[in-house]
DNA sequence: TATTAGCACTCACACGTTGAGAGTGCTAAT
DNA sequence: ATTAGCACTCTCAACGTGTGAGTGCTAATA
């Protein structure tokens, strides 16, 4: 379908065009990227690449700008084929600054995406944990006022939660231990999806109804563990205003209004965190299946503990996005906050 | 200075402005606040008031504009007035929805935040209980794998937070409850700023530093307290581009250098919760100290745990600001969270 | 047959002009 | 003290115009 020389024009007008937002034409290719041919010729694979939905003009007589479709061979391309950025100094600057901080994932995260946009100029986007993926510890319960507890939760990645719980029931910290105890038991080595489900299933059971200590312990635990989501961290939208694809209002309240409705991000990023792949991924533009985000690419990888992805971390900006640097951008971190899950245990 | 009709013509000018982002003119000042005048004397008056400051032209043959001063005098004017606002939608929404949250403050405030932008299509920011003057009811240690320690913070306010703590000592739980106990009956009662003065004075002094167990327990006391300041919750960033006032992308660019450098407006917002005035605080535009706020202005105020302000919550806008519904709301919402926090313990 | 030179054509954009409209300041009359 | 009248100023939108970049097509060329 596409000779190695229409690929590597393709290629030269992606190229051209993330450096610098004009519409490329048909003389620019011939004497920045060296082809020997003649513009006459660039026009004639331009016309064809058009014509198959690699690329689009913004009007007659423009040059051509890519498509998503452009954009996505282009990314393809990248990955099939070796090449290197210097991403050097960013990586230096990521593991310098950011190895001290090890035992608070949420403020590594919020660092990292800080640090993130910073280098990307786009949003640096991270996903914590997923509580759900975690290996229950243990529980700890104390008394606070009259009928509240605060429960601390360990898990075995070193995930420590804690929560206010209201009860409607007195009960004196002995009470508590006892429960924290059965529960400790009861729950020790099961991830907190299983034990979710595994309360609700208990819950009918009759057993657990008449006894009020396991019913008050079951419903404590049903509590602690009910929000799904990690915390997500967004920074970098000053970064992203300076970007020439934001000049319009419009385009801003875009991206704004996706960044607001944080629970999109979250559900998009949390895709990427199931699908098991051992790669930076990307999704460009259209192909987005969430209404807001279209016009959008993400770049995202997930980060592990031991073999497991238990988050993810990203970038999102523009289609015209510099798709080499910033996919090896997001390899570094996501492997450099595995590793650092892996030196803190 | 100014008799009585140059401060109704102020006045009307003022409003007509906030109404409406167009440069006011005499004849329309004449038309629709029904002064028994004509617009030349409305012309007088209007170069009166520009010769002190309180109007100025954007150029020649346009309508005049308020300047911070001009918006000060309307604010003051208002205050010292009797106005009312309907906000009753507002305020019963705050009530209905947000009662619930009880026990836990940082949720709170989130939404507080987020119903105050959605009302007033400003800003909404919330600074949580600030640490330091909360009091120390009681700490707990729990030891979490081999050298980091869980602390859980109780004060008497509700406030529950909690750290994970590095030690470069191997402690048992049995260690750490001693600890936990010599801690418990040197602080308690204390505010945590006490607690913070008298630890650094100790530190220095010789039984502590011969007393491993008390020098450890200093240590750690130390890591939790390390961070002075609250939480900042700020939403509404969507609703701001709505406005006229930022159609222009260079202004979006200085609001948003302005939230994403959240310190800033901490700093500034924690002046407000210093302050003990029980009213609502405006704070126009070049009044302002602080380089990247002058522009904005910022309704104010604080919330209360007992008679002592813990905490503030308001609104940023631009200096073109409905200050007559935007001080309403604040006032609404913070003396809504104060009860909250009262219910609450 | 693939490539290229040449040329007419199209379209966005920047620039200058122009006229309408809004609002002012000043002056003289009330 | 107030107001009518008027000349003046300035913004803004509308309109034309020319320039330049880039195209598609055709005919010549290797």
């Amino acid at each position: 379908m596409l000779n190695e020389r229409d690929k590597e024009v393709l290629c030269a007008i992606v190229q051209s065009y993330i450096n610098n937002p004009d519409p490329v034409g048909s003389r620019f290719i011939t004497k920045k990227y060296a082809f020997s041919l003649s513009p006459a010729s660039i026009r004639n694979i331009m016309f064809d690449l058009e014509e198959m939905g690699f690329l689009r003009q913004p009007h007659t007589s423009a040059g051509r700008v890519p498509t998503d479709k452009g954009y996505r061979f282009y990314v393809d391309y990248l990955c099939s084929h070796e090449h290197q950025c210097d991403n050097r100094a960013f990586f230096y600057e990521i593991t310098r600054e950011l190895e001290s901080i090890k035992n608070d994932i949420d403020i590594l995260l919020s660092e990292t995406t800080k640090r993130l946009s910073n280098f990307s100029h786009y949003l640096g986007v991270a996903l914590s944990p997923k509580a759900g993926s975690a290996t229950f510890n243990r529980i700890k319960l104390l008394k606070h006022r009259r009928n509240h507890v605060v429960t601390v939760l360990f898990t075995d990645e070193g995930l420590v939660r804690n929560k206010v719980v209201d009860v409607d029931f007195d009960l004196t910290q002995r009470d508590l231990n006892r429960i924290a105890s059965y529960l400790n038991s009861e729950f020790y080595g099961y991830n907190l999806n299983e034990i979710r489900t595994k309360i609700v299933r208990e819950m009918s059971e009759e057993k657990i109804l008449c006894d009020t200590l396991i019913s008050r312990a079951i419903r404590i635990c049903r509590e602690v563990l009910s929000s799904p989501y990690g915390n997500i961290f967004i920074s970098g939208f000053t970064e992203v205003l300076g970007l020439p694809d934001f000049s319009d209002v419009e385009k801003i309240k875009e991206i704004s209004r996706a960044m607001e409705d944080k629970h999109l991000i979250i559900k998009l990023l949390d895709k990427f965190s199931e699908s098991a792949k051992d790669e930076v991924q990307v999704v460009i533009g259209s192909e987005n299946s969430l209404a807001g985000m279209k016009g959008f690419s993400i770049v995202a990888a997930t980060y592990k503990e031991g073999s497991m992805p238990v988050g993810s971390v990203g970038v999102i900006g523009p289609t015209r996005m510099d798709y080499s640097k910033t996919i090896a951008m997001v390899d570094i971190v996501s492997r450099f906050i595995t590793k650092v899950i892996a030196d803190g245990s």
